[in-house]
DNA sequence: CTTATTTGGAAACGATCGTTCTCCAACTGT
DNA sequence: ACAGTTGGAGAACGATCGTTTCCAAATAAG
């Protein structure tokens, strides 16, 4: 007879760990170590894992990471899109996506780093899939800033001067530019001084 | 008898290669793959040397790396002093400089990238002495931008009412985020529209 | 029950890593 | 001419890399 159960359940043994809480510990591994450097012995280790269980749940070193970095892009565009929703009128949601970037690179979290800025410098020049994806990312980020400052232009809240195009692609390399200053180490108040003095790019 | 020549030439075999053209292919390599990617044998290959010749040159790998740092700075450095000294105001200065960084962030320079964010992205959290080269040269472009904001400020071809502290860091990760762009790919009139829309930061 | 299928765990694989060693050639000062 | 020193070339080193294999355990289907 068939399972009962709404999701049935594959046939063999059944898996003893969670794939996603695995990909939480190897996007840490990941970010802060890079793809070269992190290796099958730590991504074990972190993901609490055997050779061998890794190697059933993920074709090669490479599936784990890009596994990781969509998860981590899951994730960061969840909080990213909750906090732009929160904004009251175009420069808000423009200054408090600013703000995340500024919370992400400071302190232990601007050491841990930014998967998608690793991935652009360590591994995007030699490899089409992971540049493809930082490609995607890169113009997700640069189409959201448009459309928040076109919003703000439209709200009133953000001068109609302004070329948008080219200061959306400007907050882009401001945010990545941080990514870059949060791994040796500008703290909390000077992160946030920068955001603050980019905002004057709505004016 | 001594040997009459200016610079006396040291016991044993002269060295087949100059180091800072062997340097320069270095610089390459590591630009190009990052620390980890570059393996002795690209490296050795790149620089026309053998093995043996490396290792009589340098301690280590990572001896090779900070040489290439090192030179990849003073030649850099050299460019863009140069560069600036050929601004006629504080104004112009800190648009030469924000040129100088679109120009090496765009198509086969930026794919190749820079060594100073590569170092920072891949090593600087776990190498002290990474970490140290890469604190210094951030520190050095920051007071840059601000020593020609505040001569622009003198000069009256910037706006005396501007942080002159939070935009020379804004300016900072906007260069270091185009560097990050420059790996996947905007082309040179996105580059140079961004720096284009920086400058209204100085009114 | 048996059979098929999949996972967990650990040992083991070949390949490549960074590095060293060895031998000889090229140069110095005496 | 000779001893001393360093560079060039290439073989060889142990370590670690990413990956595979093997076997016991766990589950579904017949």
């Amino acid at each position: 007879m068939m399972n009962a159960d709404a999701a049935t359940r594959p046939p063999g043994r059944p898996r003893e760990f969670a794939i996603e809480d695995a990909l939480d510990k190897a996007i840490v591994v990941f970010s802060e170590r890079g793809y070269h450097a992190a290796s099958i012995s730590e991504l074990k280790e972190a993901m609490g894992l055997t050779a061998g269980s890794l190697y059933k749940a993920f074709k090669d070193k490479k599936a784990i990471f890009l596994a990781a970095f969509d998860r981590y892009k899951q994730v960061r565009n969840a909080l990213l899109d909750q906090e732009i929703g929160a904004g009251t009128n175009g420069r808000d949601r423009v200054f408090r996506m600013l703000r995340f970037y500024a919370e992400a690179s400071h302190g232990e979290s601007g050491r841990q780093g930014c998967l998608v800025v690793g991935t652009a410098i360590e591994l995007a020049v030699y490899d089409a899939e992971a540049a493809e994806r930082v490609g995607r990312s890169m113009a997700r980020s640069e189409a959201l800033f448009n459309r928040l400052i076109h919003e703000g232009q439209a709200d009133g809240s953000i001068s109609k001067r302004i070329d948008r195009n080219a200061t959306a692609r400007l907050l882009l390399s401001v945010t990545q530019g941080l990514r870059v200053l949060g791994k040796t180490g500008p703290d909390r108040d000077q992160a946030f001084s920068v955001i603050d003095a980019a905002m004057k790019l709505l004016d």
